[in-house]
DNA sequence: CGGTATGTTGAACACTATCAATCGGGGTGG
DNA sequence: CCACCCCGATTGATAGTGTTCAACATACCG
């Protein structure tokens, strides 16, 4: 019998959490710690392609990406999509959903992707007895704005080239704080596909605008995914000062 | 001696907030407003074109629009600029700078303005002492990037037409909740560049699209403002549902 | 009355989309 | 093992959307 795609069992405790090791997140406190480790309910792993949140759906869960990437998306009625921003590790899945009813996006792994899974219910006792994870949470949701605020300047006011150079060292950037490159050279796993639904144009216009980025040796398209092979030079294209967070917070 | 343009003192009592009075906004628990009545050390009123908040500054204060309309914007070195999203009665000012420090954005007003002024010290007490409201802030924060979701499929992946018509619908939906047309015709105070500048489209062809708006009587475009004819038309052309939220909470 | 801000219009041009065809790698079934 | 298919990437040609430039109209203001 084949390993089931998907397992619900508790896997890695908060008290060993990878998360927490990295400089880039801050640290509980105890409480704080215990408290977590009770929201915590189980994981969820799932495989790369899977959607792991629908738009009009109501989701008993909020989520927090362990490892893997991800994104969020809308989709008009007629097919065009629009990716709204990537998730990677240490990310919160679905507190708009959480605080608002329904889901107003969809969110679909990148790569395999493991979540600890939280129960909405407890969002109460949250905010009623641990008042400093209830300011992180906003900070959380403030954050995730600043970023939506960056991406609109770039797809409203940005040339094509400058968009897809903010948006790599954007990506790279982040997933680097996440440690998602593990010291060796890994590619963001995206298809040119992705890139064009996040810029805002069209497949074919992201193939040529992605060569010339490639002709400058900036990054180098790999199978199925991007090598950036200069991120500063992309920093510089787009006009994008990066993100100067130190120990973030994150549930 | 003219009278200044800007009054420190405080004009409007928490308790007799006229926000409160409208349907669409949330009551307060006695508690709450106790707190809120608290927290609110002034009011603040300024005139058309000013600037509220600078990107690149840290504000001690947090504002909630009492009256009158504005925007949050970004702008590029080279002085294009982007507009993220409208402010009106009822609408928090300066969240994202009270939680990460730095203004990320700046905030402009379109018509004299008049806001309810907060020390952004007192969050921590608010936080501690009052989870309903902490939840509330939560709640704002994600309602934002609700907002700049769907603004960015707009630009993403909505034509010109769609983009205006999705805007003014957009526009129009949320002035009539915050009561900013009094029952009266009152134009949405804005200039072709304002749309231009949120659209990410040129002045030119912004004026080009409107006529067509102009042309299909969904709207008139009167002197220094917009004023809606047919917002289910807008709605049907730019193929957006509308939000359908009762009892928002506000600060 | 000149100056500024906003809105309008036409023409030329540039950027981006669409269409269509091709290519290469990986997986699958015969 | 090989033919076949599918997906993602690539490329050229053509069409179209949106930009830029430039000129002009109108209203308001000191």
């Amino acid at each position: 019998m084949a390993a089931p795609k998907t397992r619900n069992n508790r896997q890695t405790p908060c008290e060993q959490c990878p998360l927490r090791a990295l400089p880039h997140f801050r640290e509980f406190k105890p409480d704080e710690l215990d408290f977590v480790s009770n929201f915590k309910t189980g994981e969820l792993a799932v495989d790369a392609g899977t959607t792991i949140l629908v738009e009009g759906s109501h989701s008993a869960h909020l989520f927090t990406v362990l490892s893997g990437w991800g994104f969020r998306y809308k989709m008009l009625d007629d097919g065009r999509r629009q990716i709204l921003n990537y998730m990677m590790p240490g990310d919160l899945i679905g507190l708009q959903g959480s605080l608002m009813g329904e889901m107003q996006h969809s969110v679909e792994a990148l790569s395999p992707v493991t979540l600890c899974v939280f129960e909405r219910d407890k969002l109460g006792t949250l905010y009623r007895n641990y008042p400093d994870l209830a300011y992180d949470l906003t900070w959380i949701a403030a954050q995730e704005e600043r970023i939506l605020d960056e991406n609109l300047l770039s797809i409203g006011r940005r040339s094509a080239l400058e968009r897809a150079a903010y948006l790599l060292a954007f990506l790279y950037q982040r997933a680097k704080a996440s440690n998602l490159f593990k010291g060796a050279r890994v590619s963001i796993p995206i298809t040119q596909q992705h890139v064009a639904d996040t810029l805002g144009l069209s497949i074919v216009h992201t193939n040529k605008t992605l060569k010339k980025l490639g002709e400058r040796k900036l990054i180098r398209w790999a199978d199925r995914g991007c090598d950036i092979l200069d991120d500063e030079g992309l920093m510089k294209i787009s006009g994008w000062e990066g993100y100067h967070d130190k120990n973030r917070p994150f549930i």
